[in-house]
RNA sequence: GCGGCCUUAGCUCAAUGGGCAGAGCACCAGGUUGUGGCCCUGGGGGUUAUGGGUUCAAGUCCCAUAGGUCGCC
């Protein structure tokens, strides 16, 4: 079943590594999820997935509701089988996508009524809705639908949407019924202090076995950001894992881990793989740019990944400027080899004492 | 050999009846945080094929040359 253990904490700060336990394995926490918002880490294979050290991967609701559907899925045995994926697989509920993929939405009590970015076709998500749909997918950890405010959203509009996000979340809750299956609450709040304590009371009192802290990393500045998350987690229960949603970079990560944040996933990685652009210790490395045309290095000398092993920045950079997929699979590697493994010495660094430490050296890192 | 049409940014092409030579793509550089590989924002780029002529002013009108293309002996 489900299940978090905390097996040591730093003395000055409120980080901690643990492991959280699922039906399909362990999470060695803190833990970065690689996203495969479409059942696949974008030019990923699984053994891809194994081999850069990933342990969690996160699905999306929305994407795989439209297509190929969840009774699909269902039917060819769940997601885990559907995109041969053993470990551990959380789903998100889709209520991000709904308010920043879909033009068209109508929000009610009930609801929301939204056009796909697929088809133009009218669909509709509830909160029972969108557990069914997740319970046919059955992913370890899923999400309840939730309400997104746009960032320039006021306090008012945040009230109402928190309010909503909360009667939805005690439906979810009712709803949800397989126990192979850990249901989080979602905490919203915008950029309000007392909105995110109120939200994090909120959610904290519905007995979820997780948590997750939404709204975060859309446009507001970073000190925003940590100051949100230091208003949100001391409501939080100690014993029960955090996830912090689309988050993001290795400063953020060091950040969020020091004010207890177990958890995260974030498209950026792979995102800016595509694009061309490698992540290294010494920052962003957009490997377009013409400096590298005739570069024999690798991305960084010091990783140890396949592709630093194997490939020079020179070969990347045609590679990504001719437009070959070669090139996104091979940053997309390395970029995720980086966040792992630096999420690996992040929880080293807590298990031994000196994780005040390694906040100096990659605290202030792109 | 004769005749028509064409030649403008790296590429494909615009530019009223002479009036400051532009666009798309490419190139160069930024951006991207619960994913459309998309997209957005800037930037550098020209002896308008070459040589003459007319005009206050020529990518535009006239002559010659070169290259391309189509048609005809």
């Amino acid at each position: 079943m489900f299940e978090f253990t905390v097996e040591a904490t730093d003395p000055y700060s409120a980080a901690r590594a643990g492991t959280i336990h699922t039906p399909h394995g362990a999470i060695p926490t803190p833990c970065f999820a690689p996203v495969g918002t479409q059942a696949t880490v974008k030019t990923m294979t699984p053994r891809d997935l194994r081999e850069v050290g990933a342990t969690l991967v996160l699905a999306n609701t929305y994407h795989l509701a439209l297509r190929p559907g969840a009774e699909t899925i269902a039917r060819l045995g769940g997601l885990h089988v559907f995109m041969g994926w053993d470990g551990p697989l959380m789903t998100d509920s889709g209520g991000f996508q709904v308010f920043s993929l879909s033009s068209l939405r109508a929000l009610d009590e009930d609801g929301v009524t939204f056009r796909s970015h697929l088809d133009g076709s009218l669909q509709r998500f509830t909160p029972e809705s969108v557990i069914q749909i997740q319970e046919q997918l059955g992913a370890d950890i899923i999400m309840p639908l939730d309400v997104c405010t746009p960032a320039d959203s006021d306090y008012t509009e945040n009230r109402r949407a928190l309010e909503l996000t909360h009667r939805w979340a005690e439906r979810s809750h009712v709803t949800h019924y397989r126990p192979d299956q850990a249901l989080y609450g979602i905490v919203q709040g915008g950029v309000f202090a007392d909105l995110r304590a109120e939200s994090a009371r909120f959610i904290a009192g519905l007995d979820f076995p997780g948590f997750a802290i939404g709204g975060l990393s859309v446009g507001e500045p970073r000190p925003v950001m940590y100051a949100m998350l230091e208003a949100t987690i001391p409501h939080l229960p100690d014993a029960k894992p955090r996830h912090l949603l689309g988050v993001g970079t290795p400063p953020e990560f060091v950040q969020a881990v020091a004010r207890g944040i177990d958890t995260f996933d974030c498209v950026l990685p792979t995102r800016e793989a595509r694009h061309g652009a490698a992540l290294t210790h010494q920052g962003r490395l957009n490997l377009r740019n013409a400096q590298f045309a005739e570069d024999p290095r690798p991305i960084a000398e010091d990783c140890e990944c396949y592709t630093c092993s194997h490939f020079s920045r020179a070969y990347l950079r045609h590679l990504v400027k001719a437009g070959e997929i070669l090139g996104i699979s091979l940053i997309t590697l390395h970029n995720l080899y980086y966040l792992l493994d630096l999420m690996c010495k992040i929880r080293q660094s807590i298990v031994e004492g000196r994780f005040a430490a390694s906040i100096e050296q990659v605290g202030h890192a792109a």
